[in-house]
DNA sequence: CGGTCCCTTGAGCCACTTCAACTCACGTGG
DNA sequence: CCACGTGAGTTGAAGTGGCTCAAGGGACCG
């Protein structure tokens, strides 16, 4: 990883755009950018794992963080993965704690950092800002809720569709996952996965090649069920 | 449900018990007691279903809310259990918006409420209730995220025995619950639920009867893993 | 005492996982 | 440039966990 210090003006657009930010002042949005550093990571770069303390807020600049959990077993199942403007950890920064968490580069990224003692300073003068990360981590938990809805009572077709889906409306029709990352989302297996996916170039639905899956037929994706998923 | 406005004394012991207000000034407890109304529900009525606006924040001073989601064919699955000094509802008095959750009275129950504009208005001067609440929130995520990761690689005897085991933590040996609301939990049928309930009985690890379980031999369910959720 | 809710158990079936083998794409180092 | 290794994709066959459907028994309530 690579640490620079950077030029405000892009960073001052960026702040302004995420989520976490929406309906602060302006100064205050380029306050937050004033305290940030930034730091390059190349793809699958650990950016921070289980059982590290919390240091910092941290912001996806450029590129795409995948926040995941590891079972006993070495099994991965992927919660989140964020891309620019989306922050990576919203608990750790009010609490210190470590979490059973790790994120990886799931491409090369740049990540703005906030030390979490700065943070913390400022963002408890700005009660829109607590609201919005509380709002989020609400979507985040009814998105894990969700899914554990859909681990009972829908097949691993209807999820992995349901993914694809929601992954397309955040990031077009062109997806750079491998198979194995799709099922890490769908909680299945890559053999599963692939055969879905299998499926679904035979009815001409997506397309597919080498780590990268394009998506034909978005409307396909919705007849087979509703409602998107929070990534 | 009747209305009362009730005594301070025992509601002030309460609040300062409860892990929301943990850390913040007597005073602050006590002011947040006063702007408190309270509520009696009987077994099963509904405090709020999806689609209600939230319009305050609540804490159960006694008794047991459930709190549960429904999916399009009607199952249920139970993701919160609030006793007496945990909180309903978390999110919903910084949005005001619906969530799609439903909460029952699991028991007869007594619950406080704080307007949520009141709540609002005073949370903001602690940073540690806002701390809290965010730690809090936190936990519910990883218990979501947990059971998820148990739902791709556990069998339902071994999620069983950890929901199970939690709610022996949570309320002692005597678990007034039937096979349908343990099902709810663990996320499986009622009768794949009951099966496991079988056989645990026949292993002389529980006793059960109509509409409970008693734990015999709680040690006997760590055998089967570690682990607790938080519900 | 009839009704309703809960518990119990059996039998069959099927969606997924598991295990296994093979192909293909790509990069790397000799 | 070829040879090799690695990681991704692909497909088949087999086995099974747990869901579904079904039918009955027992407890509690009005």
């Amino acid at each position: 990883m690579i640490e620079t210090s950077g030029h405000l003006g892009p960073m001052v657009e960026l702040f302004s755009r995420a989520a976490v930010f929406k309906g602060i002042p302006q100064n205050a949005q380029k306050r937050f950018c004033e305290l940030a550093g930034t730091k390059h990571y190349t793809k699958n770069d650990i950016i921070f794992k289980a059982e590290d303390p919390c240091e910092a807020f941290i912001l996806v600049v450029d590129g795409l963080v995948r926040v995941s959990r590891y079972s006993a077993l070495g099994k991965r199942i992927t919660y989140l993965l964020a891309g620019p403007a989306d922050p990576v950890n919203l608990i750790g920064p009010f609490t210190g704690a470590p979490r059973s968490y790790v994120a990886e580069a799931a491409q090369n990224s740049t990540l703005a950092f906030i030390h979490r003692k700065a943070f913390l300073a400022m963002a408890f003068n700005y009660p829109q800002l607590i609201i919005n990360i509380i709002e989020i981590l609400g979507q985040a938990v009814d998105s894990s809720n969700s899914r554990i809805l859909d681990m009972v009572e829908k097949s691993v077709i209807q999820r992995l569709i349901r993914i694809l889906y929601t992954l397309y409306k955040k990031f077009g029709p062109v997806l750079n996952f491998t198979a194995e990352e799709i099922a890490e989302l769908t909680g299945t297996t890559t053999e599963s996965a692939l055969r879905v996916l299998g499926r679904l170039r035979r009815l001409g639905t997506i397309e597919k090649s080498r780590g990268q899956i394009r998506i034909l037929r978005a409307d396909a994706l919705l007849d087979f069920d509703g409602e998107e998923l929070w990534i």
